[in-house]
DNA sequence: TTTAAAATTACAATCGATTGCGTAAAATAT
DNA sequence: ATATTTTACGCAATCGATTGTAATTTTAAA
């Protein structure tokens, strides 16, 4: 591809033999200038091709009116609808999104913070990846003034804006539900202790359990189960003890939820009649697996949009005093085949 | 958030009584600065927390190192696997993607790659959305010097690098499988005829029942089903046809072979035996439904990491006579469940 | 018509990094 | 010890847009 010379303010003033603030003034709108003067700079530049050069007015300007996206996988659904939801309120502002993946690796998610910081974005954004044990990098995003605002997987420790699904309440109504459709042995699927999102929804289960009176059972418990395969091992060992579980429910996700399903299928256990199954995430196949699975939807595209307008409140606030912010948003227990037995919700 | 004085070059030459030019030239790692003081250099630089300004940089090199990606929805499988594969490539490389979604809308899409070309990005890679119908923001791209990269949904009048499936190879094989398992009747569901795969998609449906003297029949083929709901609403006109197919081909997607099993359920008519589905994407849900779906897979990360790969080859590549050049993804049938009756294939 | 006020436009510095060119200092050769 | 080549660094222009201030023109008031 040859390079085109692109035209630039100073071609423009030229050609009307004016100065390059005007046409940049006329070009800002400025009441500075003449609305005639004005019309015809705008015509030029259009009959020019102009485009302005957004390198050079941010480095001027000393801003750079981009974001950065760090997240574990670009390419799995609660991600991809949170970028989606975020780009939804940026793309309106004119903020450009830069979008990196950690890989679920803390060196790589280190890379990208850097490189995010190097490119002098406004502000990260992040939901930070399961092997991360300290936040030095994110530190080191505050020390740099940019506004950092962490979503879903967040380090708790820092304060910063953080933006989360309220994952106790959501375990909580989940198990809940299971005690009140006859459960009785509710076993449960758990992710990295390291991330507080999986803390949480262990918390809620315990505290379903405690309302209901139901005893904690320790052999119940497997940790570190949230890929399709570590829950379908899980749930095979769960399955196998003297007195197996009556309930599994897989807070990791609904791949781990779809690994309990499959080896109950396989080990002709029926589900919901011998074994409840309720995953986290809804995703999407959780609608057509038969039975379906019961679930819970986090509200991920909503949850972008959230997390965008929160970084255009707080840079519209002057007030420096305020804390950071914690928006918690209440996700939503979807009831489907999985949990149903005898037609009683 | 409170706007920290970052340090540039000029701090770290005034800290150490040199110049600002043979900090940047020790920070480029020139041979022309001193061993050690580049040493003393770096070891300022990172003292200082320096970190380079990108913005600085890349306007005086003339160049952004940031490619623009416009695809319809961000969060659909296809497109969010490909962006994974894209920023693979481009990560490694220190190339930054900005990433926006047209949502199907040519307007949009025309913003989106004006925003782009603003943006300097040195290449802009697109999936044109469903209702584009011209292409003068396209060639805006190529006019204004930047590069341009087409997948999967490509305007094929436009001379530019392209990366594609091969969708008549991959259809024809589809409806072949369904021919030989013994089907004799089947329906399509066709996708947008302006969009370049769909039209391909089709000559692979009607090029297998040339092969197999299977007559055409203009009935079965259902015009713009390419959603779950548009594809069921198609099967349920055509299973109630006086003679309804004994299989469906939905070329758009497996949203509407969805929809097509669903319609199929609700009627009580027995997949694969009575009716074999074909969907298209090998989206993940069609792994588990009941029957699964066959389906086709496009290798869609890998579609990203070739499309990104293409860029690299053509920066490198300084021979400006060459033609654009087209890669033709050969995509594999995933061939389960929903068309293998009576266990033959 | 003169003068003050308001509206335009020009000038020049600035954002931070890069780079061609020039020169002083150091290293090597004579 | 002097001449020549290298090496290392400084100077200053540049990328393109923005913006405070100064200069000029226009408009309005006296």
């Amino acid at each position: 591809m040859k390079k085109v010379k692109r035209t630039t303010i100073y071609d423009i003033a030229a050609k009307l033999g004016i100065t390059a603030s005007s046409v940049s003034r006329a070009l800002n709108n400025s009441s500075q200038v003449n609305e005639k003067t004005k019309e015809l700079i705008m015509k030029t530049a259009d009959e020019l091709n102009y485009k302005r050069n957004i390198l050079a007015s941010n480095l001027r300007k000393g801003q750079s009116k981009t974001i950065g996206v760090v997240v574990p996988r670009i390419n799995q659904n609660f991600f991809s609808n949170v970028i989606a939801g975020i780009e939804e309120m940026t793309y309106q502002k004119g903020y450009n999104l830069i979008i990196c993946q950690s890989g679920e690796n803390h060196d790589k998610e280190i890379q990208c913070v850097n490189t995010l910081i190097n490119q002098h974005v406004d502000c990260i954004i992040i939901s930070v990846s399961a092997d991360s044990y300290d936040y030095q990098h994110l530190q080191n995003v505050l020390d740099h003034g940019i506004e950092l605002i962490q979503f879903d997987r967040v380090a708790e420790e820092l304060e910063t804006l953080k933006v989360i699904n309220d994952n106790v309440q959501a375990s909580f109504e989940a198990v809940s539900h299971l005690i009140e459709g006859g459960y009785k042995r509710i076993g449960l699927l758990e992710g990295p202790q390291n991330l507080s999102i999986f803390k949480q929804r262990k918390e809620g289960y315990l505290k379903a359990l405690q309302l209901y009176n139901v005893p904690v059972i320790e052999e119940l418990i497997v940790a570190n189960a949230w890929t399709k395969e570590l829950g379908a091992e899980g749930t095979r060992k769960l399955l196998n003890l003297p007195q197996p579980p009556d309930a599994i429910f897989a807070s990791t996700s609904d791949f781990s939820a779809l690994g309990v399903l499959e080896v109950a299928n396989m080990m002709g256990i029926k589900v919901p009649s011998e074994l409840g199954i309720c995953g986290y995430a809804n995703e999407s196949f959780s609608e057509i697996t038969s039975p379906s699975i019961t679930t819970i939807d986090q509200f991920s595209v909503y949850m972008g949009n959230t997390v965008a307008n929160l970084f255009f409140q707080e840079t519209a606030n002057t007030d420096t005093t305020a804390k950071p912010k914690i928006i918690s948003i209440k996700p939503e227990l979807i009831i489907r085949g999985s949990t149903l037995r005898n037609g009683k919700a």
